[in-house]
This record gives structure tokens, C-alpha cells and sequence, in this order.
DNA sequence: TTGTAACTTCGATAGTTATCGAATTGTAAT
DNA sequence: ATTACAATTCGATAACTATCGAAGTTACAA
């Protein structure tokens, strides 16, 4: 992988609040297409507002780690698996 | 692995000069212990100043990712194998 | 077409960081 | 002791970022 790429995975990853987005994405990345992966749900769990997790959204978006879909008025986001099989071995937190 | 110490790792190597610093590190590390690897000679090849690097070093030393020794007026830096043997498949940089 | 729900964009702010030059500290040789 | 060299600390600055509230947009339903 190039430096350029990787610098940027890295980056997204190492703010907290995303972080823990994309290990909820990754865990629960089936069950959150079907009850809905939606901004303003996790902007309830996260204590974090809607704005904030849109731009963490678009943030993961653009280091390939996630892409995201509208359905009608809501969003989803589903996990890249290219990029997640790279670093998923890392992904074991507690 | 705890979030909070993945999160320091990413941040750490989010930075592309301390990417390259610890690639070069992780590289050469026997080379590097043989002919010294200074923080003035990697001043003089990554053409940033003194003061960045062992910044830099510091980082990378605080998110457990080398260690560093004093060797007389010169400091020689260390992978951390443990944390490397975590993150070296990501490392096949171009 | 009006209203409403969900997401995004905008503008602002407070906090962080990469980088530098200058001054300081530590180490060794003369 | 003095000098010279290598690394660090200090102080400053410019750039970036996480976050927010407010305003705007999109999609759907009544």
C-alpha cells in the first residue's frame, strides 16, 4: 500500500469518536443495514452531534474504510471489506 | 489491543514524515544500530530540522512504537518489536 | 404544497500539531 | 577549562481539526 493511502487510513483512525464508529460499523455491519445505520442514531449513542458524525462519516469515507449509501431519508454506511481485511487484526479492542 | 493505545499507534504514524522515519527505522534497524542513526544524518535526508525529528521520535517513542538509547553525544532508535510484529503487513510501503 | 424528519453545509471557535530558529543541555576531545 | 558537536527544550506561528449551532437540502407523507 502506498504511503499517501496509508498516512490517511491512519489518520482516520486515530481520532477516538471514529475509531469506535468503525468498530461499531465493522461489528454490527449487517445488523445495521437492517435496522438502519443512521446518523441520528448514532449521534444518540455517541454523545456526539449529527454534524460532528456526518463529517466523521465522510472522513472514513475518503480513506476507503467505509462507504455509505442514502435510503430515502436516512443513510447507511457499510464497511470496505478491501481495506478492513487489512487491518481487522487489529480491530480486537475491548 | 486497548482503543486508546491504537488510537496513539494511528496518530503516531499518521504523520507521513514519522511514517517514513519509522519505515526507515523498522528498514535498517541492524544498519541503523551499525552506523548510527542519527537524528543529525536523518535532519540531513528527510531535509527537516533537528528540533522535528526528535519530536517525532518522541512521538513514535510514546505511542510504544521504538524505543531510543544514548550513545555517547549520538542517539540510535529501536524498533519495538512487539508492537511491530502488530502492524509490520500493513508496512509493505512503495 | 405544506410539514416534517434526516442529513449536510456553513461559519465560528477552541484545541492540537508540525515546523522553525534560538537558546540550552549533555558528552567527549583537546 | 575550553571548545565543538549532537540532541533537546523553549517560544512562536501557521495550519489543521473536532465540535457546535444555525441554516440549508433532500425525501417522503399527509
Amino acid at each position: 500500500m502506498k504511503p499517501k493511502k496509508l498516512t490517511k487510513i491512519f489518520k482516520a483512525l486515530s481520532n477516538p469518536n471514529r475509531l469506535k464508529l468503525y468498530h461499531e460499523i465493522s461489528k454490527k455491519n449487517e445488523a445495521f443495514f437492517e435496522t438502519g445505520c443512521f446518523v441520528y442514531k448514532i449521534s444518540e449513542k455517541f454523545s456526539i452531534g449529527a454534524p460532528t458524525i456526518s463529517h466523521h462519516l465522510k472522513e472514513l469515507e475518503n480513506a476507503d474504510l467505509i462507504t455509505t449509501q442514502r435510503n430515502g431519508k436516512q443513510l447507511t454506511a457499510r464497511i470496505n471489506e478491501d481495506t478492513f481485511e487489512i487491518i481487522k487484526d487489529l480491530l480486537n479492542i475491548n
